[in-house]
DNA sequence: CTTGCAATGTAGTCAACGCCAACATATCAC
DNA sequence: GTGATATGTTGGCGTTGACTACATTGCAAG
């Protein structure tokens, strides 16, 4: 029976993407292992080649997610006119990734993958931080937001984001907020986030 | 041998208090029942008369979170002078909860939970939205933002401490972060949050 | 070409876990 | 008291993460 090669070929990217789906289906805590070997048509011991625990498959789930979004934000900014502008573009970027991905989104800032991260996922997080802090510097450059201390600045929009964002990303608070919910007042709040 | 008597007398309780050292110390994952019931004393299956399924554990812990929590939040605005100044009180009791309960207030925000609520989690939830939402209407009342749609203002303060609350609750993003990290800066950011 | 080796997948096993069923004991209402 | 109910125990089933030993593949040096 031709069941296929005996290598797979890119096992690990298939786990990724399995696991991602999954995430989105059923939420992270559905992920498995042997679930995962299954959907793939790999032995239940297969995956260990790649990843050495479940908390490393996380870890390089979320290292891919902070790639991506910070492609993602990088993209929305680089027209490089007014800085202020851009980093409107980035925020509304940031909320739209976190939008069309809430369970990467939440598995990227799930306590219980960051709490294991590795050296590369660290590597992605100080990055990506890095590439909002460069964006917020250069707006302040023109002036804008001067007189305020520019860690506060950062932190400011930094956790606003992460706000709207985490927010956006659980279908549950859509039912206990009141109102139409989130994404209706995105581009209001981070005006407001973002104002002077 | 006395091990005790046959009944544990508020095992229920005893569960959840164990189950929220358990998330403090070791996080939300390393959460399990027969864990639980090996530290208490008591057999594996001892849980199961009270907590159906791990999930619903974790849905009596977030509601009993948000309980605290509102307690907290509603004892600091309690004082009834400037509605305003409430609502800074309430915004500095919510986050100094939230970085006192770090595991607890990521739990509550963890989409594997609120996947799960039961009524008794959503009415927690609603009724502390209601309660925010209350105080920030109380402040527009006095004429203090005014001019913004009701629904912004009090989603960019929800949104707001969200994020401050998030991100002050995962300890990584103290060491992803540049600067001294949030905790400094909390004063600050509230002020701006809730700016008029 | 072949031969050795690293990478990758397989098969089997173990302890821990969630969950279930059957039974035992305590507590409470009557 | 006595029965009903709540609570805890014992035993077990199926799944999972992790470990070990073995098999297959692809590659590169000779």
């Amino acid at each position: 029976m031709d069941e296929g090669p005996y290598h797979h070929g890119n096992l690990r990217q298939a786990l990724i993407v399995a696991a991602l789906a999954t995430i989105r289906d059923q939420g992270a805590g559905a992920v498995s292992l042997r679930g995962l070997a299954r959907d793939l048509g790999v032995s239940h011991a297969a995956p260990a080649r790649h990843f050495a625990t479940r908390d490393a498959l996380f870890a390089a789930i979320a290292e891919q997610g902070y790639q991506q979004l910070a492609a993602c934000v990088a993209a929305a900014r680089e027209p490089e006119g007014d800085p202020l502008a851009g980093l409107h573009r980035m925020a509304r970027a940031h909320l739209g990734w976190a939008r069309d991905n809430p369970g990467l989104y939440a598995a990227m800032r799930n306590p219980d993958v960051t709490r294991h991260a590795d050296p590369a996922l660290l590597a992605r997080m100080r990055a990506f931080a890095a590439g909002q802090m460069a964006a917020v510097q250069a707006a302040r450059a023109t002036g804008w937001r001067k007189a305020e201390a520019a860690d506060v600045t950062f932190l400011s929009i930094v956790t606003g984001l992460a706000g709207i964002g985490a927010l956006m990303a659980d279908p549950l608070l859509s039912v206990v907020l009141p109102g139409q919910g989130l994404p209706p007042a995105v581009d209001a709040l981070v005006d407001r986030l973002l104002a002077p």
